[in-house]
DNA sequence: ATGAAATATATCATACTGATATATTATGAA
DNA sequence: TTCATAATATATCAGTATGATATATTTCAT
């Protein structure tokens, strides 16, 4: 088979669980998905689209049609795609991380402005945990009531594995840098 | 400003180390940098073109042009635009792991599918972090004698950082997983 | 009652990927 | 020496994604 869209089997496997509309798609995309994918709405809408055309997903008008939602199901053959994907190894993984980027070539900067580009992702980092911490918290009180939620919770574990060891980073790299800055300064002969 | 394009800055700031070609770029974008960013040709072309027509780097053949090298170099110009663009704060920190997304819909394949995945991914870090020791290895005898290594070193280390994170979670992923086998197999009343 | 926030879909210019095409040069084995 | 293979080198394109913007309705707090 030829590879798939990755796009196509992440919106699947969110039908999989429950019926949903671009919008909700959207949002599962912000929350839960958003440590390990994301998309935008200019390829959600033309993804579902494209999946009611081929026949994953069927389409929907609400009942009371108030909001004009348009609710997706999986079918059955949208369920064997899925599957398919599931079974076949994973192709990409790889992270896009502009604050290493930038501390690359950092040279060009100097160790203070490298610093401030730690400190922003630090920050962002500490203010993420509580959430992963919280969602594991609950997923871990409930993992008996349904298998889907250990599944989550491995998820989640590696976002809080990872998060620590990003915060460790930071300690470190920033001491490095800090040294640095102090031997300019005595360097350059300057008091505070 | 309106936001840049990413790669402009990123093959500036290779370009602000060193003249290259598209041909190098690729390879950089391979190695060194591959642990947190990555372009194609298809990119990496047209984009040396763009910077080229708004004077932020000039191109010039070979001198014994046997190969029909084209070799970029950054201007004055193209410096200053490095500049602000590494002075203004990190946008996008991002991932994205296949691997996570199989793993989150991992109860549709079951326990025994979740660990192949799991066991793949370890197997690439594992085969990745020699490379990562020997780069931490090399930097740090050199880092006196050029501050460039400096940063790099800071990257090279977040890198092993992380890895080190993701072997563990592997570790504690498949052993809560491998329970869980162990569990089917008892409730099932299966022997091996 | 009213303004702000949330819900909901759609579109578009710009950008990126992965594949493919094309051609030359270096290398090592037969 | 010759010949296949790997490495060097640029270019293009279909398919896909992003980020911004447009539009409209509904819910909610004041």
């Amino acid at each position: 088979m030829a590879t798939e869209k990755k796009l196509d089997c992440v919106i699947l496997g969110l039908l999989s669980h429950e019926e949903l509309t671009g919008y909700e798609i959207k949002k599962r995309m912000d929350t839960t998905l958003k440590y390990f994918w994301g998309a935008s709405y200019g390829s959600i809408y033309p993804t579902l689209s494209g999946l009611v055309e081929r026949g994953l997903a069927t389409k929907r008008g609400d009942a009371d049609n108030k909001r004009n939602k348009l609710i997706y199901t999986i079918t059955n053959e949208g369920r064997d795609y899925l599957q398919q994907w599931l079974k076949a190894p994973a192709e990409k993984d790889e992270l896009r991380y502009e604050t290493l980027l930038k501390l690359f070539f950092g040279k060009e900067e100097g160790a203070r402005q490298a610093i401030a580009h730690i400190d922003a992702f630090q920050e962002k980092i500490e203010k993420e945990m509580p959430y992963l911490l919280g969602a594991a918290e609950t997923l871990r009180n409930c993992i008996a009531e349904d298998d889907t939620h250990k599944y989550y919770l491995l998820t989640v574990e590696f976002g809080l594995k990872t998060y620590r060891a990003y915060l460790e980073w930071c300690k470190e790299a920033k001491n490095m840098l800090a040294e640095d800055l102090q031997e300019s300064r005595k360097g350059r002969n300057e008091t505070c």
